[in-house]
DNA sequence: GGATATGGTGTTAACGGTAACAGGTTTAAG
DNA sequence: CTTAAACCTGTTACCGTTAACACCATATCC
């Protein structure tokens, strides 16, 4: 491993100049400048991380809490993961996971944490290093997230400009702002093309959703699309439709939200509102080490759009 | 933060008693040395592990490489991150997540690959440190792995304890040892029982069973169990399968293997061979974390035990 | 009883990097 | 032309930990 020393040797400086064009450029002469650069290319200079943190009192890690039961979401999680770790290694950072409550053993430059609830609020509060939130909140935390609202009102749309008389809203019944802002684009939606809303709400899971459609199949009137708030719940919903044979997507639309796997398997394939769960977590990391940068200070929030992947389970324009 | 030297202070001892106590505790009188895990534990001590990883010209990091497209296996991997990054945790290693073949910027002190194909062979031996593998090799590389030959021993006899007639397996067509292993399985439990075996290959996809199901369809017999080589492949033949309306269990039963998600979503619920994969990951953890503290010395092998998980796909005794 | 091992502890010098200060040279101002 | 300010670069000390060695008791041997 070459040092900072050998670079400094070979590029006739001392250590701290070269340490120096590393860390704030500005303050030495563009001629030793190239020099030092040379010398760090023909050596393959790399910075020692762990000398650095030491000096710095930093740990080069971040942890990532994941608050949620895994098993419920899972599919989500893996490119949330691989977006943050891969921002996170450019600046030689890395990750630690952490899924239970334990102990908070050994230390770390800072936090991004996910699946929040409101329970959670004090003691995330009580973390004595930065945190970005992944997910929707109204309190002070800086977070990312999907723009909720902005997915269910193109959901919405799409299935208005489709040609679908009544649409209704399948909710997730959980007081969390990210249902709220989903149901509040549906809402918004409906109102502005002055359309009755109806909303149900089950937890998340399939057969909720699926049990609902069997009660309620004598009632539903053919042309109706559901905007689900889940893909778990579209899934449910559309399997319920196929039981009755039902005509999807020329009777029925189905739309998801999220994206992730379940949208694939289902059958037909699940138009949903795509999350872009990569980016967020790039986004996150981001933020995060801004946030470390700057010593704490606040970063805002960072709402990124969704898009909406039509498949079969609506109708299309275009087929 | 406390360090060694307060340690040291408060016990009334050299910095280096207390570094003994860690390291080296056969080395210390038994007096000192519960004096000085008193003073620590009174302090609350952490030991800083960026000042240990300089010294010891270690980067704590380990870097787990994702080598097939995650896409195709995704849910899989949420469980063996966990187990991976919570025993790496323990002894304050962190993960690094390398899914491109992107160059290697930034040391590490092993490597955990999972997704090998035997293309990769060569550049994964020049590998500078220890090296674990997360997946069967018949290569010299130390692996952890489900013992794939066995899921499928116990799906097969499973299938045949329930009385039907003709077990089939649906393999995956790649060229690669857990393939081998699935399939040896099935044919060792077939000819114990001297049957005829009949194996089908298809790339992972489910509308590939499902398609050859489809077209297999008049000449199939009722009481036949298929023994998939994947939750997916299984997901497809089931799909199949309910289009005809097919009798399920009664007439067929499908068997997955891996018991990741899919399994959870098909209806009805898929019986599965369920691979323990986050202790796989902790294993993986474990193993690489041997093999650097031995200085790189062969770890061998470690085969665990799935379990079947039993569901809906299959007749049960016990319903 | 003096030489020789043995066990337990402290001292010193690194590991690779950076902040803070010191010192030298150039530029600008009066 | 002097003096102060601005600019660059080097020196020193330290971040927290450990290996290697030095040292001093005590136990062991002939």
């Amino acid at each position: 491993m070459t040092t900072l020393s050998d670079v400094a040797k070979k590029a006739n400086v001392s250590k701290m100049t070269v340490s120096r064009v590393i860390n704030h450029p500005e303050q030495v002469r563009d001629e030793l400048k190239t020099s030092v650069f040379n010398a760090m290319r023909e050596l393959d200079y790399r910075p020692n991380v762990a000398a650095k943190a030491l000096v710095n009192n930093r740990t080069q890690i971040i942890k990532l809490f994941i608050l949620e039961d895994m098993d419920t979401t899972e599919p989500y999680y893996m490119n949330l993961l691989t977006g943050i770790s891969k921002e996170l290694g450019k600046e030689q950072y890395a990750l630690q996971l952490v899924t239970e409550h334990h102990f908070d053993i050994g230390g770390c430059d800072g936090y991004i944490v996910t699946g929040m609830r409101h329970s959670d609020y004090e003691w995330l509060q009580r973390l004595e290093r930065p945190v970005v939130l992944f997910g929707e909140n109204r309190l002070e935390f800086d977070y990312c997230d999907t723009d909720n609202t902005l997915g269910t009102k193109m959901a919405t749309e799409y299935a208005l400009k489709q040609g679908y008389q009544q649409v209704i809203f399948i909710g997730i019944n959980v007081k969390e702002p990210f249902e709220y802002s989903r149901e509040a684009g549906y809402m918004m939606t409906m109102q502005k093309h002055q359309l009755p809303t109806e909303i149900k709400r089950f937890s998340n899971h399939s057969h909720l959703a699926m049990e609902y459609i069997q009660s309620q199949w004598s009632q539903l009137k053919p042309n109706t699309c559901f905007v689900c708030a889940s893909d778990r719940l579209a899934f449910g919903v559309e399997k319920a439709l196929n039981l009755f044979n039902a005509d999807i997507p020329n009777d029925f639309g189905v739309i998801g939200f999220d994206g992730v796997f379940l949208n694939q398997v289902a059958t037909p394939k699940l138009t949903t509102v795509q999350q872009p769960i990569f980016e967020l977590g790039v986004q996150c990391a981001r933020m995060l080490l801004a946030k470390i940068a700057k010593d704490g200070q606040p970063q805002g929030i960072e709402q990124l759009a969704p898009t909406l992947s039509i498949a079969g389970s609506t109708r299309n324009d275009n087929l």
